[in-house]
DNA sequence: CTTGGCTGACCGACTGTTCGGTCATATATT
DNA sequence: AATATATGACCGAACAGTCGGTCAGCCAAG
């Protein structure tokens, strides 16, 4: 949360250890001691840094959260057609969370953190929703310049935006109990073909 | 895991004791006794019913997909084209994921421990697999059936079942982090259209 | 000498599981 | 019918292990 003058590459250590060890044993089975032995400093260390558990996953959700979002602002700045745009980003995305791997887990366990926030009545401090917001925006964006060109049909645009990132997390979901990369790639291009196909016009 | 003989209806009032605990306080936080409270029986009788908590999700996993699994094959056994059968089910599908409400909170979690007990070699014992496999070849079914029937273009079948898999699980999840039933008809509309257009021949 | 980043032994709260005992009910005996 | 006996479901206090978080001191640098 605060930022910490210190030392930022061990921040960054630490994060990437705790990503590891969560990924590997769960956000509450997995323990600060064991973070602290993989980023190779003494548990107390742990705390110069962060101040508790929760903030630990605070900050790896904002990590992973970031790294999605500047892939997607960056390719949606790109010059490409709308079609083009959006295949590449289903894809670039899809990939992208299918190749976090073990992070995988993580993003899954904290998503269910978030829901049970929001049900909570805590619409505050959920990361999640502003960053999953903020891609929904670019594609209803790409989807609406599309329709401009002609080269969507005309559409519920909220809807279609939702199935898109289903799409993305669906898929990841299906192939969280069987990762083999080849069957998912196959998948992945049967997938887009028939989802790009769906909006045509 | 042993057919109990004892009270069959107070281990169902346990499992949904435990689904209410589970629900709102995650899989690890979820205490015996507060299930114990819920169930209105004492603490030591829950582990005359299920002899761990794991035995617990356990039977849990099985109660939800359980009731997935029997109302997908009541619909594969009725009397419809593979067009009107495999809209039906999607629609059926995520509508029943969606209503189980905090239900769902629990399914990811359970779906991450499946998946962390695969990566770490134990590929017995996801009951999950199982479940999803059985659903997914009633799909591979319709399609190939509406493929013959020409209704459906020619596809690649894994693919396009997992796509239809992720659809489901992807909408849902959307949705867990804004359960306004509003936008969640208004969109799975559309993604349903949607879906269904990209099979067309 | 002083500063402050670093450390791990320690503490206390928490909770899954156990187990010896209670009690309602069923069965046997008179 | 009345009483004695046996059964096993039920209970919750106690236990034992676990872990997040703290803090008093260590050590390297300046």
């Amino acid at each position: 949360m605060t930022p910490l003058q210190k030392d930022p590459a061990k921040a960054d250590a630490i994060i990437r250890a705790a990503i590891q060890i969560f990924a590997r044993d769960g956000l509450e089975k997995g323990k600060i001691a064991d973070i602290a032995v993989e980023a190779g400093i003494g548990k107390g260390t742990v705390y110069e840094y962060f101040s508790s558990k929760d903030e630990i996953f605070h900050a790896i959700t904002e990590t992973i959260m970031g790294d999605m979002i500047d892939a997607s602002e960056k390719l949606y700045s790109m010059q490409l057609g709308p079609y083009d745009k959006l295949r590449t980003l289903i894809r670039m995305n899809t990939e992208l969370v299918f190749e976090m791997g073990d992070s995988v887990l993580i993003m899954t366990e904290i998503w269910a953190q978030g829901a049970r926030a929001i049900r909570r009545g805590e619409h505050t401090s959920v990361p999640l929703s502003t960053g999953v917001n903020r891609i929904r925006d670019l594609v209803i964006n790409i989807l609406k310049a599309g329709v401009m060109a002609h080269e969507f049909r005309e559409m519920n645009y909220d809807g279609v935006a939702t199935l898109c990132l289903a799409f993305v997390d669906g898929f990841v979901f299906q192939f969280m109990l069987n990762d083999d990369k080849e069957a998912f790639d196959l998948a992945l291009i049967e997938g887009i073909q028939s989802f790009m196909k769906g909006l045509e016009p």
